[in-house]
DNA sequence: TAATCATATGTAATCGATTACAGTATTGCT
DNA sequence: AGCAATACTGTAATCGATTACATATGATTA
């Protein structure tokens, strides 16, 4: 394998000369350019980055830690940070976290191993102690799911306003009896949903009853489960807004199971608006989030933070939508 | 920025010593050994593997190409390639590559600038000249899709034998009308699903008819549209064999929206038992791959080539399985 | 022509680790 | 005590790039 030594001596000059021509730095004459140009060819010459990334201590690389690339809310996401990050010259590593916060320390490791420059979490499980404390060494930004006292920027929608949005349509079409499926977990993405939830109940003069909310994973089966409970309790809502669209589904799919329509029983609504929302029938009403944006701005902000454009955290909220399908339309 | 020089400094050793605490690599007095561990705790020490990778040339990183990570198939079997990945002391990089072949080489490059020791190929799109010579530079691997004349290493199923099991059991099941819903693209799976389908109807004495045969992309919506071809040309068969699950469910509620029931007028099949194939309703009967077993077997096989154990392209199929669901059971 | 300046090029230090080799200290044995 | 073997440690070269600084060359001007 042809090293820059190699191609210095192929092309009768010197290692810096090859250098100079490889990156543009400064002027290089025609002749000399042209010999190692040629030299590279020949040699079929490489430049071994390991080498070039010593010397400058970057890696041009960005870390993307998610808790499974199967949830197809993230794709999206992830394509629009890889666009920017290519845009600009890095790439991304993309990283499976299972959700598992040791997965996630192994995976930091590289980051403070210098084989990253920066990280973007989506969803971590960490403590925000911890997030503070990786934050203050190395450029971190948050996608979608944020920790509020960790001293990290972070990108990602207004959860509960979208979720006001949602039980608001719900209102609109004449529900008063709405259930909640939620999920029990620490995001905050989940408080503020169920925030929102409340507010738009409040707001409308209906008292939040405990007993129409459920809770899930965001999983297919666990929506299934919370719906079954409404039905078991004999305390059945005319309306559910679930917090995924996955258990969205699954609460369709209880509500079928006992003979029932959706919308004209029971109207369903989901959120993040996944690309099987709308093959499913009836299509799924639901929040859509701005994936791509969302994934573009958080690498415009961590390429930032490496570059040391920005110091202090930023918080930023793109825009939510809601998507009407049949699943409301009654 | 701590460096190993540091560290020795404040434990009053060589650098050599502190090397050899890290790596265990070779006796070191139980007095020394305390002085480099308090001092790598005192100064918050982490080796820069970008100086420990020059110096050994090895990067202990896996590129795997895959096509995009919002098919759910790709999932499980990343997963698995992450497990022996990391077992190993490797880890993986992902890379979406949205099946472009410069996107592939511009992740190649990764490899070629000794970013990472090996590569696993999911559906690429490359030619297999292109293929070979990659594979005679570096270590790589093809999963589940692979050009039969590169050479390089490959873990697959029989996708022959599997289409024949599924177009089987619907005969089984009484039909002698059974279409099939393909794709027109150069992927190898492809042409063995079409062969294992015509043998399947050869065996049983029914002729071959091409105008059963559709094509889509994969897609829900092609689905939508390659089943409406059907009906359009008034040719309707009674069994449907579709090459993906997502075009199983396009086909399904291509059905629905004639008033037809599955599986009662229509029997439809999938292939790659996706989560949402078992949330659907009906539940979706599919050819089920060993997703996990193709990933672990892959990176294996990786791990061996780049240790140089595995010279000769070596050629794997693991087995597939037919899993019963509610759409093909009249 | 000599002095000055611009341009092109090369030498060698550097990044942070690993490790061959050499050297020193300690132990065991006779 | 003397010597060999063993255990430990340190020096310095090395991986492959970048680049500050020095130097060489040629062009320009007084």
């Amino acid at each position: 394998m042809a090293t820059i030594q190699d191609v210095a001596k192929e092309a009768g000059v010197s290692v810096a000369t090859v250098s100079r021509v490889i990156n543009g730095s400064s002027k290089v004459s025609p002749k000399a350019r042209k010999a190692v140009l040629d030299a590279i060819r020949q040699l079929n010459y490489q430049p071994n980055l390991l080498g070039r990334n010593l010397r400058l201590m970057q890696t041009k690389m960005a870390l993307v830690l998610l808790p499974t690339i199967s949830n197809p809310f993230y794709s999206m996401i992830v394509k629009g940070m890889e666009d920017v990050a290519h845009k600009n010259g890095y790439n991304v590593m993309l990283c499976n976290t299972n959700s598992d916060v040791s997965r996630e320390k192994v995976y930091l490791e590289l980051m403070k191993n210098r084989l990253a420059d920066g990280v973007i979490f989506l969803a971590s499980e960490m403590s925000e102690e911890e997030l503070s404390q990786i934050a203050m060494r190395f450029p971190v930004v948050q996608c979608c799911e944020y920790k509020e006292e960790a001293r990290a920027s972070h990108v990602s929608i207004d959860n509960k306003a979208a979720a006001y949005m949602a039980v608001k349509h719900l209102i609109k079409q004449g529900h008063r009896k709405i259930g909640l499926i939620s999920c029990e977990n620490s995001f905050i993405s989940t408080k503020q949903r169920e925030e929102g939830y409340k507010i738009a109940l409040e707001e409308e003069g209906i008292l939040v009853d405990l007993s129409l909310i459920k809770h899930g994973d965001y999983g297919f089966r666990s929506g299934i489960r919370a719906m079954n409970q409404f039905f078991i309790e004999n305390n059945v809502p005319t309306a559910v807004f679930c917090i995924s669209d996955s258990m969205a589904i699954g609460a369709i799919k209880s509500i079928w199971a006992k003979g029932l329509k959706v919308p004209k029983d029971i109207a369903v609504m989901g959120f993040d608006d996944i690309n099987f929302a709308s093959m499913y029938s009836p299509g799924l009403t639901t929040i859509a989030q701005p994936q791509y944006d969302l994934g573009c701005v958080s690498m415009e902000l961590l390429l930032k933070v490496i570059g040391g454009e920005i110091i202090e955290p930023q918080t930023i909220y793109l825009e939510h939508e809601l998507i009407i399908r049949e699943s409301t339309l009654g």
